[in-house]
DNA sequence: CGACTAGATATAGAGTGCGTATCTATTCGT
DNA sequence: ACGAATAGATACGCACTCTATATCTAGTCG
C-alpha cells in the first residue's frame, strides 16, 4: 500500500475519510458499517473501503457476527468493527512537587497500570528542603517505568505521553524564569527526559490537566458546559482555564497564574489555603488570645495541620472556625473574580483542599449563593480526587493521539496479538 | 454548473483546494498561476482549472499581460490574477453610546463609503437622558443607509456587515441582563435590525472588534504577538482579550467585562478614567482645600471636562497632576492584573482617553515599566484613533465573508461591470 | 418453506489531480 | 534579423476516489 499522500490529492481525501471514520469508531464501543454510512455520509462501498483499510493498519478489528443479545434486528447481520483498543498505549504522568504518579492506558482510556511515589521533601516556604532538579527527574521516570512494569505491555507500543507539572509551560514545553527557580525546579526538563519514550511527548501544567479531566465530569453534571476554570488549591493556587472549549495559555503558558490575587481585596495571597490555614492557626495560637481550653490552642504552631484546623473548627472551636470561614471569605472572592472577567459557568476546585478542607468549599459555595450575584459562577468541589491531573494527563496523550492516528500509521502495529 | 456538492467527494476536494486558492489570491494584490502552484502544492493544471472557476463564480479577474515594470522577466509572460475587489462590498458599523459610525468597504478593505451621528444625550451617570432603544435602532439603521449612499454601490451587493456595540454578545447576538438594562439599550436587538442587509450579520462586542483592529497593527510594530488585550477606555472600562490568536469570550461574551476591578486594590471602581477624573476634580473643588489661584479651583465642578483636569495638570497644578498621577496607577495596576492572569504581551489602550488624556497613559506606561516585574506586559496607546472599533468592524466582517466566500457563491456575481 | 428484510458485492461512470510531452510567447545574445 | 533560452500553457494518459445501480447473501418471520 502506498503512502506518499500529497495534499489536496484524491489520496488526501481518502484519507480525510479515514480519519472520520476513524473518529466515529473512538466514540463507540462497537460500529457497524451502516452507522458510519449514517455518520459520514458515505456510500456503504466506501465505508467499507476504508474500514478495510484501517483493519490492514492496525486501527480497527472486526467482529465476528455474533449478533448482540438485546437490541434483536432482522434482515443480514451487520459488518461489525471495534476500535482495537490494545493497539497501543497512552502514559500520563502527574509530576506534583509531593508526589508522582504514572498512569498507562489503553486507546479507550482503560487503565492498564499505574505507579506512585511520594517525595517527602519539604513545603514551598522551605524549598530549600525540596527534591533537586535531577533527583525529580529521575523520579519522574522511574514512575513512568514502575507504572509500564505494572501494566505489563511493550514499552515500544507507548504512542504518547502527557506529564502534568505545577509550573506554566510555554508552547515549547519550557517554562518561563521564576524569581526563585521554583518553576524550574518543578519543569527540569522533562520534556528530554522522555523523549524517547514516545512519538508523542507533551509536557502540560497541571491544572489544565486538571480541566481536561473535569470536561467529561462537568458535561455529565447536567448541561454542556463551555466555560469554566479548574482550580487546584493546595499549597499554591493554579488554575486551568477553559473558555469556550479551548484552554486558554497566553504568551508563556502563564495563563492561570495567580500572583495577580497579590492585589486582590480580601485575598491579598496567592497561598494555597492549606498553606493559609496553617499560618493562621500558628498566629492564633501565637497570639496567646484563644480561650483556654480551646482544641486549637492545645496544636503545636510550627508542627500543625489544616486538617487539624478544620477538626477543631468542626468540634466547635471559635477561632478555627474564624479561619475557616476568612478561607471560604478568600475563595469565594476569587471564583467571583475570576468569573467575571472571564464569564464562566462554574469554578471546580480540586486538589488537596477537597479532602482535607471540604467544609471551606461548601462555605465558599454557599457565599457565593447567597451574595444574590445572578451571573456568579457555580462553585463545586472536584469528584475526581488526587487522580485529576493524571487522568487529565491521559486523555490529553489521548487525542493527541486520535488527532494524529493516521499520520503515525505503522506504529500501531506493533502488537498483533 | 452543477453545484450539489456532498461533503467528502470529488467535488468536495476541489472546493477545498478553491478555498486554498482563494485565499493566497485575497493576501496578494495579483498573482500568477506559478505563485499559486509554489503556494497550494498544486499542479499547474489544476490551479488554472481552478482559477477559471473562480472567474467565472465572480471572485476572481484575469489581467491582461502587461508586464509590472518593476521586476522585468524572461518568457512568456504568466497568466496573472486578481481578487475582483468590486465583486461585494461589507459594512462595518459602531453603534456606541454617544457615537454612531459606519463604514463601507470592498473586499479588500478599501474604505467606499462613511457616515457619522453623534447622540447628544446624557452620560452614564444620568442614563436615563440617554436616547432609547427605539431611537438608537433608528439611528443605527440610518447611519448605515447613508454610509451606503455615500459609498454609491448597490444595497445588494454587501456580503456581510458587522456591528460593533458596548456591551457583551453572546453566541445569539443578544446581550445578557444588566441590572439598570445599559446592556440592552446599547444592543437593542440590532441582530434583527439588519438581517436584512446582507446575508452574514453579525453584532460584536466593541473592544472585542478593537482587538481585531489592533491585530495588524500590533503585529506592524514588531514581532509577532499572539496574546494581548486591547482596552477601550473613556466613561466605561472594556476589553476585548485575544489570548493565543483567539478572542476570549466566555458563557455571555462577557469575557473582559470589567466588573472584578471594584475588588481589586488601588482600583476599586469598573468606572472608566474620563470618570473617574471628573469625578476626582468635582470632589477637590469641593472640598475647599485648593491652593488660591490653582486653574482646577478655577473650573465648575458639575460642569467640567477630563480634558480641563489635564490641561491644569499641564499648566503645574499639584491637585490635578496628582490626579493625574493617580489616574496612571490605577490603569498599570489594571494592566499588571490582567498581563498576570492572561499571561499576554501588551496591553493597547484605545477609546476616549488617547486623545482627552494621552499623559495618563505615557504615565502608566512608566509606572510599569518602573515596577521592574519582567512579565509585566507593555502598555501601549492605540494609533487607530476614533475609528478603531469601525475598523475593527470592518475587518471581521471582512473575515466572514473570506471564511464563507465559497458557500456564497452567486452573490458575488451581482455587480458584473 | 417461501416472503421479507437488511446488508454485502460487483460493475459502470463521473470527477479529480498528477506527470509527461509538446506547444507558445516572450527576452536575450549575436 | 535570427535562433537559443526561458517560462508558461496545453493536451493526453493514468491513477485514484466516490457514487449509483443492480444483483447476491444471510438471516428472521409467518
Amino acid at each position: 500500500m502506498k503512502r506518499t499522500v500529497v495534499a489536496s490529492s484524491p489520496q488526501f481525501l481518502r484519507a480525510l475519510n479515514a480519519r472520520h471514520v476513524l473518529e466515529h469508531a473512538w466514540d463507540l464501543p462497537v460500529v457497524t458499517a451502516s452507522d458510519l454510512m449514517a455518520a459520514t455520509g458515505l456510500t456503504r462501498a466506501t465505508v467499507i473501503g476504508i474500514c478495510d483499510d484501517l483493519v490492514e493498519l492496525g486501527w480497527l478489528e472486526e467482529l465476528g457476527n455474533a449478533r448482540t443479545g438485546g437490541d434483536y434486528r432482522k434482515g443480514r447481520p451487520a459488518r461489525r468493527y471495534a476500535l482495537r483498543d490494545r493497539a497501543a498505549a497512552v502514559v500520563g504522568v502527574d509530576a506534583g512537587y509531593d508526589r508522582m504518579s504514572a498512569t498507562v492506558a489503553d486507546l479507550r482510556g482503560q487503565v492498564l497500570g499505574q505507579a506512585e511515589v511520594r517525595i517527602l521533601a519539604g513545603t514551598p516556604e522551605s524549598p530549600d528542603r525540596l527534591a533537586d532538579a535531577g533527583t525529580r527527574r529521575r523520579l519522574a521516570r522511574s514512575v513512568f517505568d514502575d507504572a509500564l512494569a505494572d501494566s505489563g505491555i511493550d514499552a515500544s507500543t507507548v504512542l504518547a505521553m502527557t506529564v502534568g507539572v505545577p509550573s506554566p509551560i510555554d508552547a515549547a514545553g519550557n517554562s518561563p524564569p521564576h524569581p526563585t527557580g521554583f518553576w524550574q525546579l518543578m519543569n527540569p526538563g522533562l520534556l528530554e527526559v522522555f523523549t524517547r519514550c514516545a512519538p508523542l511527548v507533551t509536557v502540560e501544567n497541571d491544572a489544565n490537566l486538571a480541566a481536561i479531566a473535569e470536561r467529561s465530569a462537568a458535561g455529565g453534571g447536567g448541561r454542556d458546559v463551555d466555560s469554566y476554570i479548574a482550580m487546584l488549591v493546595g499549597e499554591g493556587i493554579g488554575a486551568g482555564l477553559m473558555i469556550d472549549r479551548r484552554l486558554v495559555r497566553g504568551r508563556r503558558g502563564g495563563a492561570g497564574e495567580m500572583r495577580f490575587l497579590d492585589y486582590v481585596d480580601g485575598v491579598r495571597s496567592a497561598n494555597g489555603l492549606a498553606l493559609t490555614a496553617r499560618q493562621l492557626a500558628s498566629e492564633a495560637i501565637r497570639s496567646g488570645t484563644l480561650k483556654a481550653g480551646s482544641p486549637l490552642a492545645a496544636l503545636l504552631p510550627e508542627n500543625l495541620t489544616e486538617r487539624e484546623v478544620m477538626d477543631a473548627a468542626a468540634s466547635g472551636d471559635v477561632a478555627a472556625a474564624g479561619i475557616l470561614e476568612e478561607l471560604a471569605e478568600r475563595l469565594a472572592r476569587i471564583c467571583i473574580v475570576l468569573g467575571d472577567l472571564l464569564d464562566v459557568d462554574r469554578v471546580i476546585v480540586g486538589g488537596a483542599v477537597t479532602t482535607t478542607m471540604p467544609g471551606v468549599i461548601a462555605r465558599a459555595a454557599a457565599i457565593i449563593g447567597a451574595s444574590g450575584d445572578p451571573t456568579a459562577p457555580e462553585l463545586l468541589p472536584s469528584a475526581l480526587g488526587p487522580e485529576a491531573v493524571g487522568t487529565g494527563a491521559v486523555e490529553h496523550a489521548l487525542s493527541l493521539v486520535r488527532e494524529r492516528a493516521l499520520d503515525l500509521g505503522p506504529l500501531a502495529m506493533s502488537p498483533v496479538a
